[in-house]
DNA sequence: CAAGCGTGGTC
DNA sequence: TGACCAAGCTT
């Protein structure tokens, strides 16, 4: 079915100029030089859903921690997660590290490039699969993502819901017809760089554009109505209370949340799903605590608010200090902890406000 | 398939 | 300032 909107397309032309432009225009960035296999990987993970300019410097900070694929599969996964802390989507992590130690184990330490070998890795979707394969080893693989479908949308005139996983398919089909053989990687590249630099989803800049020729949308003047791109509910709020609990030695209390869900194995101060507007629901705080962890403590004071923001909810969360005097049993996923241990641990970007406050105070 | 899963930048 | 966005994957 695509034929018959290749049929009239200058394929040969859109290639050429697409790689040009690419060779010459490419931005200079770090996973750029020197490159290889592992390199790619760990760059296309931190890059999904992420801003090149969040990336870099996560993305430098990783190599010096873990410079090889073997030093990664070694580490502990606390290391990985710290390393990520503030990245977001930590699963990224999670399935990178049990991914590569995979590779360390079955592959020995060889980064598989068999397709379907490769795509089978924890963490390694449509988009990774073919964007590691033509960038590291040269296969004619597509890689598509967001900058992708908006540039092709556009291009080919296609007003598909790109926001719909058939669609994203439908341009797989494509890319592997338009895919220039002799150079997948730039292709591959250039298509995203396109779309990062002059293809941009508001106001893009035809002027500037190396496909400008070939652009159906640009032809037509519908390019700043593509793609389509169906919106998503709006996150809901949790109301949330967390606590600041210091025993007797002005130690903190700080646990490890559980190994699935959301910011799974990230650590946080103890909380509820609760809402707080009188003192007696401060007592029912108490209450849910001294349950929690089998001692006797005392609600001190508010400390703050926090409002925190993420793509599918709304945390409010009132944080609150407290003390104790009792000790803890020593259960794997809690404990006690000075100040300055606070920063070997992973936490969620809400919780370092907490962290600050206690920090300043 | 739709929903869960983070964060920071932008206009 | 709130909505949208940025090189997606898993369930």
């Amino acid at each position: 079915m695509y034929q018959q909107w290749i049929r009239d397309f200058e394929v040969e032309s859109f290639r050429n100029n697409l790689v040009t432009w690419f060779q010459n225009e490419q931005r200079d960035l770090p996973w750029r030089h020197n490159q290889t296999p592992y390199k790619v990987w760990i760059s296309e993970v931190m890059l999904q859903q992420t801003r090149v300019d969040t990336v870099i410097p996560y993305y430098k900070q990783f190599l010096e921690l873990f410079p090889s694929l073997e030093a990664l599969a070694e580490a502990d996964e606390q290391k990985v997660l710290k390393a990520w802390e503030g990245l977001g989507y930590y699963s990224r992590a999670r399935n990178l590290h049990s991914a590569v130690k995979e590779v360390h184990e079955k592959y020995d330490g060889v980064v598989p490039e068999d397709p379907k070998q490769f795509g089978q890795l924890k963490g390694v979707g449509p988009y990774t699969q073919g964007a590691v394969l033509s960038i590291a080893y040269g296969k004619p693989e597509p890689a598509v993502d967001g900058n992708v479908m908006r540039v092709l949308s556009r291009i080919m005139s296609i007003w598909d819901d790109i926001a719909k996983p058939k669609t994203r398919k439908l341009f797989e089909e494509l890319v592997r017809i338009l895919i220039d053989t002799n150079h997948p990687s730039d292709f591959n590249q250039g298509l995203m760089e396109l779309g990062a630099l002059i293809c941009t989803p508001k106001t893009p800049n035809c002027l500037l554009c190396p496909v400008r020729e070939q652009c159906r949308a640009f032809s037509e003047g519908v390019q700043a109505e593509l793609p389509v791109k169906s919106r998503k509910k709006p996150p809901r709020s949790l109301e949330m209370t967390a606590v600041i609990l210091r025993n007797s030695q002005g130690e903190l209390l700080i646990r490890r949340r559980p190994s699935t869900g959301l910011l799974a194995n990230l650590w946080e101060f103890p909380n509820h799903e609760m809402v707080i507007e009188s003192e007696t629901q401060v007592d029912q705080l108490k209450a849910y605590i001294e349950e929690d962890f089998n001692i006797k403590v005392n609600i001190t004071k508010h400390a703050l608010n926090i409002k925190h923001v993420f793509s599918h909810l709304i945390w409010n969360i009132k944080v609150y200090e407290a003390e104790t005097t009792d000790e803890i049993s020593q259960i794997e996923g809690e404990c006690f902890v000075n100040r300055d241990q606070l920063r070997d641990y992973p936490f969620p970007v809400s919780h370092q406000k907490i962290i600050e406050y206690i920090l300043n105070d």
